[in-house]
DNA sequence: CTTGTTTTAAGTGTCGACAATTTAGCCCTT
DNA sequence: AAGGGCTAAATTGTCGACACTTAAAACAAG
């Protein structure tokens, strides 16, 4: 995933971005360790540089430090899935909110477009719809609030570790149509500047989605 | 004021609580440059140890920071009031909502304890109140939500920011015994374990905070 | 005097080395 | 053989120096 507004300036910021893909897609797995040297001479960077982009990961959540110690990447696991999606359904919920109120209109047009773009794919039975459309949407929601504080806990710091539990926990089954259509939804809310209604659908989507890959780890044991 | 769980080990633990002291409390005023040199000096530690300070200022909102340009104290504006205090009814809401489900009976007790305390202060009309005893009443619901994420963004992210605002804009005005009040039914609903009730209540009483706020920055210009 | 360019200095980004702390292994004691 | 304390290796925390970028000062041309 790339952001438009995250152009790495710095080796710091490179290192961080790459670091931070490589945690989400689990190349480094969940719960390892991230020793400092090994990490320098990976990346072909300086030990100073591998620390400023831990504190970021820090900052993200997506790993965890002790004094003196190390850092690890996360665990995945069930209770942590569950407090995350709770958050997640209150600040979106408050972004839906947010958006409807403040969403230029030509923004929503833009968006409303975008969903014209997701219903060919999904028509087409398009896989790419299912990560980088859903996040996309979400994205541009956020975006909308136009609160800089929301837009920043969420997409600086909850949006990948939820990309992480997603990919790592396999979700690619068909939610597909149905999350359009909810999405959808969401959008004519928007449009229509129904405040409440764009926050009640927008939360009712993301427990939909939590309960939706809760099942599938009640399926699947996975490795939590 | 000092939270139970932050105990400084490394020197840049110590720095960056110093650091963020100065900054909510304004010795280092607000908008005001960050030079990584002068306050090397000025802390007697190296440059890296004060980077890192400065880092963990940006994940609070503390500070913003260009690439090769530096890093400035965030300004205090009306808007920003406006967002801040939107966020925090949203997830404040949430957190006593939660408090209300998750909070154990013996923390509820102790609750009680310290509102009974408060009772005391406020009556003969300590100003303690006002500052840490507001604080500590949050403080505590929040942790009770028992959700990481939402203690993380809350005390590690948007407190600091949120009594940087009430301590340079000097509130000291009486809303304490209105406020005390509100707190109390606040923890009756949690006892009560009446969620709805617990968010709507904490909701209105952020609500009612942000307006006293905004209120007395319309009688007295201040400086934003 | 104004504008655009060059130079220069101040400040940030990065690096490798050293100091302090933790952890694991070894030895000694019981 | 089990447990505790000590030693040594590995890892993190801190430091000062150097490289690079940016912004301001000095200068030249119009």
């Amino acid at each position: 995933m790339e952001l438009a507004s995250e152009k790495p300036i710095t080796n710091a910021d490179r290192t961080f971005y790459q670091l931070r893909k490589d945690i989400v897609e689990g190349v480094i797995e969940a719960g390892s360790k991230l020793s400092e040297t090994e990490l320098s001479t990976k990346y072909s960077v300086s030990r100073a540089v591998i620390r400023e982009a831990i504190n970021r990961l820090m900052s993200c959540h997506l790993v965890e430090r002790k004094a003196n110690v190390g850092a690890r990447v996360v665990a995945l696991t069930l209770s942590g899935l569950a407090e995350l999606y709770q958050v997640r359904e209150a600040l979106e919920g408050m972004a839906a909110r947010q958006a409807a109120r403040s969403m230029p209109e030509a923004e929503i047009a833009e968006l409303q477009i975008l969903m014209n773009d997701h219903f060919e794919r999904v028509k087409s039975g398009d896989t790419y719809y299912q990560e980088a459309g859903d996040v996309d949407f979400h994205y541009r929601i956020i975006l909308g609030s136009k609160n800089q504080h929301l837009i920043s806990i969420l997409i600086d710091g909850l949006y990948h570790l939820v990309r992480m539990y997603r990919v790592q926990l396999g979700m690619a089954g068909p939610r597909v149509t149905t999350a359009y259509d909810e999405h959808r939804n969401i959008v004519q809310a928007i449009a229509n500047r129904d405040e409440e209604l764009a926050e009640l659908l927008m939360r009712r989507h993301i427990l939909y989605s939590r309960n939706n890959i809760e099942n599938k780890l009640r399926l699947s044991p996975s490795t939590l």
